[in-house]
RNA sequence: GCGCCCGUAGCUCAAUUGGAUAGAGUACUUGACUACGAAUCAAGCGGUUAGAGGUUCGAGUCCUCUCGGGCGCGCCA
């Protein structure tokens, strides 16, 4: 039952026209103070239309709505407040929620279409910065977002793979390189090599042209520099995939940059044939000056291809293959230029499904209110902050609780857990400062909270020794349960919010509300008579 | 120089997209485990929403300017 439209409908009944249903539902609210009621119609554009102020018409409304589930309709000023009968409403809702399960709050809104998502994109042989960790949480949350609403999610991990850091590798891995160690120890030692490149050529500018020449080499497939490039890659895939699997993600798609190698030819042949390209400073463009931006860069001078034609024909490739629906591009917003170059090309390209290509920008993580650098290897390491949580995680285990029958599986959940939540709780365009402390805290609005009110629930449920499924609802109308029937009525907009704004951090701040509301029912309803409705903690979580 | 993003409690963040009295967490002070898991709950403290104008019934939110921070601006990705 939807009470918002219901709500609506009785407002439009007692209304003698003036005002279409759906215009009134968009303007009923929550309130905004406890004691309000449920649900608040501003009487505001009422009044301009009526020509009578705002508080009369309030009055004159509240009277006269009456309704079986409203327990009371007050006027407060200017807006009419709706005072729902909680029991009714808790059972029907609960019910609701035993029959669809893990369906609840869902839609078949995207049936049958698909979204792709890019996300995660780490560069080979460099190590999987915080950076990196920020697409990824959030492409993923995204993904699962998504799927909620019916849509089906291709998760796509566009690997940084290819480019001249490429030579520059090769060149260092040739000059100084150890092969044992970087088996022994893949990512480091190749960073390393990359970092020791850039002092050298400090020094001695020749090693940019052999780099270069590398490169050069790679792409007209010579095939020691290709053994090598094609050796780093699986070295950090698999290491990757260690990464992936502790952080529970995955990925439809591992076409990374050198995926589109083949394929760039076709692209700039598709330009050439609409007559986008032209030649700038040697170079070839596409240009965009109409559109007020700079030109697109398809060519270097030298004749090699760009990232920005690697996009390009990613998009195009994207689009043929997936038939996306929606387009969506999980990528820091420094390349918040390049995405709307990306898109007006593919608008001058005449594809109006460019508008359906989306960025989806965060913020940077910062160290010391500045960006981190990879190059000069100030880097904090994923792997290492995961170590040093879960770790922190397994200590306080054992001091809370000793006698835990599943330790380190339990450490690695919450520790994880912190982890993940801390990025996405806040919204993803805010710069983050680095905080390990931050990361390693579990209590209060954290991972941990929400993982805790849902152990604590599992524990009643558990006890109880009853099925969450066969739980008949009897109605409560207490004021603590009633915070979490509200907060549980609200989930399929929370749901619906984040995904029109592709903010994951809607979600994870429903999931701390519902948590915290939880908790104080918990502890001042001594009772166990509301099963069931506390299972969407743990579907809320993992998302 | 031009463009984009941001500035809210000591700190980290919200505010139903223009609505009622700006709310949480943390820190600090205090109280609660002989019935459900204290990684919890309850109470207190904490604000000229960076500043100045403007738009209107109404502005943290919209427009202009100033100050302060971040990021981009052709052969890197």
């Amino acid at each position: 039952m939807d009470y918002n439209k219901l709500f609506a409908e009785e407002i439009e009944k007692n209304l003698d026209g003036g005002m279409d249903l759906g215009k009134i539902m968009g303007l009923v609210e929550k309130p905004k103070f406890d004691g309000q009621g449920d649900l608040a119609f501003p009487c505001f554009s009422l009044a301009k239309i009526q020509g009578k102020a705002p508080h009369i018409i309030a009055v004159e409304l509240a009277e006269r709505i009456k309704h079986p589930v409203f327990d009371d309709v007050v006027a407060a000023g200017p807006y009419v407040n709706c005072f729902l009968k909680k029991s009714a409403v808790s059972k029907e809702l609960l019910q609701t929620i035993v029959e669809e399960k893990a369906a609840y709050g869902g839609s078949g809104l995207g049936q049958g279409k698909n979204i792709t998502i890019d996300f995660s994109s780490p560069n080979i042989a460099k190590p999987f910065s915080m950076g990196h960790l920020r697409s990824t949480v959030i492409g993923n949350s995204l993904a699962k977002i998504v799927e909620k609403l019916g849509y089906k999610a291709v998760g796509i991990n566009h690997l940084g793979d290819w480019g001249t850091q490429f030579g520059k590798l090769i060149v260092a891995y040739k000059k100084w390189g150890d092969e044992a160690a970087v088996k022994e120890n893949p990512i480091p030692e190749l960073l390393a090599l990359y970092i020791k490149f850039h002092e050298e050529a400090k020094e001695d500018s020749a090693l940019e042209d052999e780099a270069r020449k590398c490169f050069w080499q790679l792409e007209n497939g010579d095939s020691e520099a290709e053994g090598l490039w094609k050796w780093f890659k699986d070295e950090s895939l698999s290491e990757f995939n260690k990464v992936y699997e502790l952080l529970g993600v995955d990925f439809d798609s591992f076409a990374g940059e050198a995926f589109y190698n083949d394929k760039m030819a076709a692209t700039i042949d598709l330009l050439k044939s609409k007559e986008l390209l032209t030649k700038s400073e040697g170079a070839e463009v596409v240009d965009l000056t109409e559109e007020g931006l700079p030109p697109f860069l398809i060519r270097k001078s030298d004749g090699a291809t760009l990232y920005g034609t690697r996009d390009l024909t990613a998009a195009l490739y994207r689009k043929e293959n997936y038939h996306f629906a929606k387009s969506m591009y999980v990528v820091g917003q420094e390349q918040t230029l390049h995405f709307r170059q990306l898109k007006l090309v593919l608008k001058k390209m005449g594809y109006s499904w460019a508008d359906e290509m989306e960025h989806i920008p965060f913020g940077f993580i910062l160290k010391d209110g500045k960006k981190m650098s990879t190059r000069k290897g100030k880097v904090v390491l994923l792997d290492q902050v995961l170590k040093d949580v879960i770790e922190l995680a397994e200590k306080n285990i054992e001091e809370r609780n000793p006698a835990l029958a599943n330790k380190t599986e339990t450490a690695q959940m919450v520790g994880v857990g912190a982890v993940i939540f801390h990025d996405l709780k806040t919204e993803r365009q805010n710069n983050v400062e680095f905080s390990l402390e931050a990361m390693l805290r579990f209590e209060g609005a954290t991972g941990p909270y929400v993982q805790y009110t849902h152990a604590r629930a599992c524990s009643i449920l558990r006890k109880s020794g009853r099925a969450a499924d066969k739980i008949m609802p009897v109605g409560l109308d207490d004021s603590y349960s009633w915070e979490v029937i509200k907060d549980l009525m609200a989930f399929p907009e929370a749901i619906l919010k984040s995904f029109e704004q592709s903010e994951p951090s809607v979600i994870a701040r429903y999931a701390i509300e519902l948590a915290q509301d939880f908790n104080k029912y918990y502890s001042h309803v001594k009772f166990w008579k509301m099963m069931g409705s506390w299972k969407e903690d743990w579907l809320l979580f993992s998302q």
